[in-house]
DNA sequence: CTGAAAGCGCTAACAT
DNA sequence: ATGTTAGCGCTTTCAG
């Protein structure tokens, strides 16, 4: 089973090496593996031929450091486990197919510190181009991406100042959409469920959004409940169990997010409550999954693959005109009334 | 908003600035930084501060190519889409912190072509190890892998000969575990529903795999049912609908992943079925959010996270004795009867 | 403990 | 259209 491991110690191709196999050059040998024009059919065709009979892989690293050009662009995003940064590397992936541009994935799990390492290990790598999630990080990161001299798309969140380009939507205008949905339609007595996370920054602004909206009705949280780790549709279920139990009389619950909001759909739903007659409910971020439930949860798309796909298009643009810089993108999230909320 | 780019065409920090900012040669600035013990703490902490107040960050492009190792894990999965990769990837990119070791990820999109592009241009980087979904790889992918003298992990599957290393689980005995569990329990007329996708090999296997389980037991199925794009959990509510229209007298339907089996399951429950007395459910993979659904869909675990984690393991692993080769990691999928099976 | 020299494998910039 | 030369920024190796 290990047998072909003695291989190992074989050195690994070089150019070198396809150049004595075909008799030419290895300059010009260079210049074929990388498509240039100006190169005779013929030998094109002899060193293709060769390199391909060897199995020769060309090495990235050297001809990153002769050419000073990286094709990599570096993405930290805080987690996984949550939809919704899958769905944005998805559009970033599939933004940067053709392009000769690579992404490379950092996972920061919301923590600044880890931001600022991870950070650090990827600008190492000299990349063409930085995406990250937020507006928020440590001086350290602030710095290191301000000198890096490379594009910086800060994406998912407009509100603050970008280092360089943003992408994204404001979370508290989309919080106080929200409030306006609820309050126009009628409700008073507004509970908020939602994670425990001091770094989500996102969290905690749509939260701010929502509270100022629902001020200038005149209202104000009735009740709020926040929630650690664990199946989010779960925890949904529980949290809305326990705040209906302290405050029997709230009238909508707003949920930082669709898996909360869906588990704690399902939950009232069994318990017969009056959906959105006498209890309206809202998520936050439009997940797909929403579309197959009993009844659609009210919910504003945040436009992921969008946001992805866009970030990873300011960064492939400015491989050609160098220093367009600042571009902001603000995506307009767009609300889904659903089946509970209702005007009463 | 583009003032600070006038910084782009500064030329990026050296050692030799580091060098000379401190008074130190480069080559005692190269040790201080990659914390090499045989240094005097008093140089250490002068060079070390220098390097910090110049913010100089390492260029790892010269110094894989000058030390001929590279920290990078290739990893390549075919989707970001269905929360089984990510979920991997988070396992992969735990088990790596720590260990001097980045993941840089791909995307396949279940194409075996690209599959090959891909790691064409991952390989291009020198990885140290290269961790792939599946067993099945188009020729010139399963060369590359063979002579890239590198520790290469296939995981999820372990049905096939491997190219070095496997960590996953047997879908094929999965199908036969979930056909016993069927069979067993006196289930008789059993439907399958999954995706239409020819390439999606451990979808396929699992179905062979129940195929012939449920052979066994003299049985057949009686039904199938496949989808195309579009969200998950609709699609199971709809396959459901039409697969039952077809065929009323099915008392089993088998779904090849949960999240059409959840929409299977809401729908089942909102028509009144006798659920499991007349019609039994099962998904595949144990997905977290089976929790908190109104009851508890069959399926079997996958271990996603643990394969993600192994796999790193074994390639952080390899980077000191350098040639195990050849671990091979079945995990044992756990049934999970839920609410939707019972003996009859 | 510290330094000087010699590349790593490739490509930019010139020749020819 | 092709070849030659000189590095890219770091680390290995060998001297002090």
């Amino acid at each position: 089973m290990t047998q072909h491991r003695s291989q190992d110690h074989r050195r690994a191709l070089t150019l070198r090496d396809v150049s004595e196999a075909c008799g030419v050059s290895e300059m010009t040998v260079s210049r074929v593996l990388r498509n240039r024009a100006d190169v005779s059919p013929a030998t094109r065709e002899k060193v293709l031929t060769a390199a391909r009979s060897l199995g020769y892989v060309p090495n990235k690293i050297a001809g990153a450091l002769a050419s000073q050009q990286v094709s990599l662009v570096a993405v930290m995003v805080p987690s996984l486990s949550n939809m919704v940064f899958p769905e944005v590397l998805g559009g970033i992936s599939a933004a940067l197919e053709g392009t000769g541009l690579q992404p490379v994935f950092g996972v920061t799990n919301y923590s600044p510190e880890r931001e600022e390492a991870v950070l650090y290990e990827m600008l190492s790598w000299r990349p063409s181009g930085v995406i990250l999630a937020g507006l928020e990080h440590t001086p350290a990161a602030r710095a290191m991406l301000e000198n890096a001299g490379i594009p910086v798309v800060e994406i998912m969140d407009t509100d603050g100042e970008a280092i360089d380009s943003v992408v994204g939507i404001s979370h508290r205008t989309a919080g106080r959409q929200m409030a306006e949905a609820i309050a126009g339609a009628g409700y008073r007595r507004i509970g908020f469920l939602g994670t425990k996370m001091p770094d989500d920054h996102r969290a905690r602004k749509r939260m701010e959004g929502l509270t100022e909206g629902l001020a200038e009705h005149g209202l104000e949280l009735a009740a709020t409940e926040f929630y650690g780790g664990g199946s989010a549709l779960r925890k949904g279920r529980e949290m809305t169990e326990a705040i209906l139990a302290r405050h029997p009389d709230l009238d909508f619950l707003y949920y930082s997010n669709d898996m909360i909001g869906a588990g704690g759909m399902l939950y009232c739903l069994e318990k017969g409550f009056d959906i959105p007659g006498k209890l309206g409910l809202a998520g936050f971020n439009g997940l797909e999954f929403l579309d197959g439930l009993p009844i659609r949860l009210a919910t504003i798309d945040t436009c992921r693959r969008e946001i992805g796909e866009r970030a990873a298009q300011i960064i492939a643009g400015k491989g050609s005109d160098g220093l367009i810089g600042g571009v902001r993108v603000e995506l307009t999230p767009r609300l889904e009334r659903g089946d509970t909320i209702r005007e009463r």
